[in-house]
Order: C-alpha cells, then structure tokens, then sequence
DNA sequence: TTCTCTACTGTGAACGCTCACAGCGTGCTT
DNA sequence: AAGCACGCTGTGAGCGTTCACAGTAGAGAA
C-alpha cells in the first residue's frame, strides 16, 4: 500500500511537514520558515501555509526537530528530598503547579522527577544530560550535590531557595527569608511578648538559616537578649514541630511567644501547646511562616508569613528560559507578606 | 574542525551510537541490538559493547530513536480539574508521587499536564496525540470531555476512579468507594450512633455517587431509615464540608454520627461541630473518606477509611503500560480499609 | 540600461537511531 | 557430501525536521 493511500483504514499517519508543503503549493523550507517565526515569508505564502497547517492539522514532531536542533523543548523539575518532606508540605503544589502552568504559556511540557534515593538521582542525572533544556531544582539540603553536577555539565539550572555554598553562580529565586522572618519577630515583641522562643527549620537548608538569623536580629534590634535555650532546630515536619514545642517548654516554661520556621510544623507546636494546656494566643502566641493550606487548617488559624509561591515559579520559569536563552545566571529574592490571623 | 578533533575545548559532543561501534570493534546494528534487550548478540560482542557503553559514557538519544520507532517513551499525568481543587488535596501528592516513581522504574518520564482551561485543555490534547506513548487521567467530574476525545484519538488511558459513562472501553484503577462506605456506616451503626448524616462528594463524581450508595445500602442493612435530610452533598472542599454540616445541624439538630465523603471535607465538618458547641466524638461521631494526611492534621483525628493511594498509582502504570504494550484496557478495584482513631 | 542589493524560495545534507535485509560461518540432518 | 537451518553480523535506507546554501525575481541606485 503506497503511502498516499495509506488513509482510508486504520490509523492515520498524522501529516508531516511534506504533507503541509504539498498542500500549500510551497517548498519544506518555507513551511520550516513559518514554523519558526514566519520571518523572510511572503504575505501570501505566511497564508498559504497557516491556512494548510489548520486544514491538515498538522503538529510539528518535536523529536525530529529536536534531533536536529539539540533542543529537547522541556524542562525538568527535579525534586531532590531524602525524606521526600516536600511532598508532605502543601507549598510544594502551588510551586509545582505554578511552574507547570507558566512552562505551559511557552509550550513547554514539564518533567517530573524525583530523586529520592541514589538510584534514581543518577538515573535522573542521565537523563537529564541531553533530554532537557534546563532544570527547575528543588532541593533544600545543603551537602546535595545535585546543583554542583549540574551546573559543571553545564545545564541551564534555577534553584528554589539559594543552593548552599555555591557562590553566585547558580540562578535562584527565594523569598526573602531574613524579612520575613524579622517581620514577624518583630510583630510578636510589638504585640507586647518578651520571651520569644524559636523553632527553627534544619540549619542545612538555606530557609532554615536565614529565618534563625532574622530572629536573632531582631531580638537584637529589640534590645531582647538571645537565649540559646530558646532555639530549638525542628525538621520542617509536624511531629518535628511537637517535639521542639514539648523540649521548648521544658527548658523555658515562661515563653509567650513561639516563631515558628514553618507552617507544619507549626500545627505540632499548636498541638505540643495544646496537650500542656497553654491558650493560644492568649498564654502563647505562635507565629508561622509560609502560609500554607496547612495554616488555615490549623487551629487557631495560623498568623503567618506569606511566601509568594506563585511568584516564585514564574521567577523561576523567568529566569530558566533566560538562561536557557543565553543569559547569565540570576539570583531573584521575593517580598515576603505578614498575615494576621487568630494565633497570634 | 573535524569531528573526531572536536573534544579538546568546548562543551564535548555527546557519544553516539557510532562512537559505541567503533569503541566496541562492532557494527551499530549490533550496539542497536544490545540496548534493545542483547538478542542475537553473542557473548563476547555484548561483553564488548557494554564496556564500551560504560568507557564512552554513552547514553541512548531517545529523539533519534522516537523519530524512528514512533514511540515517545514517555506518559503524561493528566490534570483536569477546573477548581485544581485536587492540588489542595494532600492525597493528590501521592498519587503524582507514587505514579512518577513507578515509571521511573521502567525508564519513563512523566509529563505534568494540567487542564484548567479550556485553552490549556486544547494544548495539552494536541501534545498528547503524537507526543506521548499513553495517558495517566486524574479527572473526577463527569461532563468531562477528555476521556472520551483520547479514547477516540487511540491513545492509551488509564483514569483513576471510574469515568463516568464510558462503558468498559476505558481503564481504570479506583478505590472500592462503595465497600469503604459500607464499612464505615456499619462502624458506626455498631457503635450505637442511630441517626446517621452524610455530607457526600460531588454527585458528579464517581467518589461521590459510590460513597453515597453504600451509606444508604448499609442503611438499609441495619434497618435505618433513609432520611433525606440527613444527606447533604459538598464540593471535597474544607469549605464546603463546613457549610454542608452547618446546614446539616439546622436541619436536623439531633444526628449523632455524620459520615463524610473526604477528610477534607471532615475538616470542615469538624469546625462547623466545634462551634455548633457539639463534641466530637461524644456527641457527634465524625468517619471521613481517604486517610488523606489531613486526617491526621484533623483535631481530632479522624476515624477514616483508608484509600490504597500507593497500590492505585503502581496500579495505573502498571494498566497503562501493559495497555501501550497491547493489552486491552482493564478495570482494577482495589480494597479499602477502615482506620480507626479519634473522632468516632 | 545595468548593476547591486534585498526579499524570498527551493534543495540537499545532516541529526542519531532502528529496521529489514543480506551475508556469513557453523552444526545438524538427510 | 550436500543441503538446510540458525545464530550472529554488517549495511543501506529512512524517520521528520532544520540549516546552510544557491538561486530567482524585483526594486532601487548608478
């Protein structure tokens, strides 16, 4: 069966770029021309063309353009998380849904991968090198030698949240962490609370730095003292969070107020708060951050510190098809938002 | 410059498949066939070829081969929920988890789609067809188009929950609602609760239709009568579930168990109890529906029925691929279990 | 008028791979 | 001894696209 023929049973063969020519009555090229821009065509061809992709239906093979160009025209989203937390964390929707939806607007399609264990990271390695035009990496961990491989490969590469330790030269988007977190500190010693305790995120991840590190300057710029008995490390996770809650009121029963380095595990603290009969915020007033789906949940509702999620993933989107395109490497820092709620 | 000399400065070339012949001393088709599985390839000529994989370094260019072999290798998961009220579901992540890690396992990638408008929906059908080997469906809405447009475009489809109305042409992995709803309307018939309320999903979907039917069988199992106005239908929302029970208490003040469609939704129903003065579960017993993580972020915790979400997602790829591989579509049912904690 | 420049068009080659085929030698059957 | 089958191997063709190049026509300048 000769291949124009080939239309009346079974499948179709879906049109190819020949099909497109033949029936706009101009050449392979001029079609490709149109494709890519419609730059150097004729008004009349530009017409021809457009109007004998729509009849055909034609859709460009990306593998066969991509075979040539070197361009694979996707991204990758790549989730380095040992204890996979992140997927426990509900920010991590709105980010990944944000980046899908923004790739989406350049036609990009999105890879989803996760590496969980060392096996899949250098699966994922593997693939990445020569499939992906850039990656959006989400990794928390400092000693993660993911956003160093990747960047000496030389793949185009924007971190969620500054990487540790790698000076300036890989792109990041974060929300401004230090801020946000002296906003908040702040807040709580103006709404009257002088011993403010602290659970912090994990001292390797950036976040978990910078927040400690805005506590520790506001209390200073409120001429409070810093109690190291005061500062618990937590992990980012709910049970974490009560367990730091319980060790904080065993080492300092006097606080009243609790800085919080996220919204999970603020619920724990709510819960630890709960369970020694503390009123919330009347007793101790706990302050979150992120403002996650996790703060309204909680109960009494979260007073929090707003990341700008969606922000952050049409910066990164932004800032990975810059340097997809050519540019160099950015670092973006977002506003954070103070939201009052009832927790304190 | 040459080819061969191309490897002192610059970004190097990646090895091809020529570069893995010549290392090995054999001909591609060889190389060819010891990547697609080693058959007919005598055991020193393997043994050649895979060391030389190994020295070069040599990854497979999957646009090459999909050019050739109209497979793409590749599985998109797709969004359709117009509200993307699935992303505020925690049980959302670990479907998308589950489902990347089981196709990592085979070497494929996943593609996050996600259809919120019907612009979007249009671009993802057309990278669909053509771009991808098969389609994971996370939609729950009757009404939905999509099912049917990829049923009939011939690409493999697996939904998770039953599509409604589409025969048995369709795949589908879905938790057994029914039979998890039976269980927990006899759990709690059995610990003495007499007037039984539901707040039930979505009547357009799947979940919502199934749920509802067993909590109305077991009724009648138990002898109970079916009142209507202790039914009322939310949206899986927090939301919601909080009016549905607040409308639920006006209308009938003396119900002593309330059966909800999600945990979600429990949540909800949780707080309307919390300020209607109701104590949970003493006064009111409250069973939600998927042991999703905000059963446990619940306070109290909620007794809920457990959805296999990790056995559905391994389940989906496994359909799908046997599905792309041939196979005709299959529907799979899987077992729920009733996980007993605090609120009833 | 002639020349040059520009806008537009078509053509061959290549990207890296798989598939079908043909060519071998070896071991078995007849 | 001839025939045949089978395991293994190399080779040419082609997948659908882009890119570089060459070629054409028409407009403007000399």
């Amino acid at each position: 069966m000769s291949r124009t023929e080939q239309n009346g049973a079974g499948r179709r063969r879906p049109p190819t770029i020949h099909d497109v020519a033949r029936e706009a009555g101009v050449s392979r090229g001029t079609v490709s021309r149109v494709l890519n821009g419609g730059h150097n065509v004729s008004p009349a061809a530009l017409d021809a063309v457009q109007s004998a992709i729509h009849r055909t239906g034609y859709t460009v093979n990306r593998h066969a353009r991509s075979l040539i160009t070197g361009r694979s025209d996707s991204v990758a989203f790549l989730l380095t998380e040992p204890q996979e937390r992140f997927f426990e964390d509900p920010n991590f929707n709105v980010l990944l849904r944000g980046c899908t939806t923004a790739l989406a607007a350049h036609d990009i399609p999105l890879l989803l991968m996760i590496a969980g264990t060392e096996a899949e990271r250098r699966r994922n390695m593997r693939y990445i090198a020569g499939h992906v035009d850039g990656v959006l990496l989400v990794s928390s961990h400092s000693g993660d030698p993911v956003a160093a491989q990747l960047h000496e490969a030389g793949v185009p590469l924007v971190a969620c949240g500054k990487p540790p330790g790698q000076g300036s030269k890989v792109s990041y988007v974060a929300a401004d962490d230090l801020g946000g977190a002296r906003d908040m500190v702040r807040y709580l010693y103006e709404s009257g609370r002088r011993r403010i305790a602290t659970v912090a995120g994990p001292l390797d991840t950036p976040g978990g730095v910078e927040r400690l590190a805005g506590y520790r300057a506001t209390l200073a710029e409120c001429g409070l003292p810093y109690d190291e008995a005061l500062v618990v490390p937590g992990d980012y996770s709910r049970a974490g969070g009560e367990a730091a809650a319980s060790l904080l009121l065993e080492r300092a029963p006097d606080i009243d107020a609790v800085f919080v380095g996220s919204d999970l595990m603020a619920q724990g603290v709510l819960a630890a708060l709960e369970r020694a009969g503390r009123r919330v915020p009347q007793d101790v007033a706990v302050g979150g951050f992120d403002d996650s789906p996790a703060a309204l949940a909680a109960r009494p509702e979260l007073t929090t510190v707003r990341q700008p999620w969606d922000r952050i993933s049409s910066e990164m989107v932004r800032v990975l098809l810059a340097q997809i395109g050519g540019e160099d490497p950015a670092a973006v820092i977002l506003p954070t938002e103070l939201v009052r709620r009832d927790s304190a």
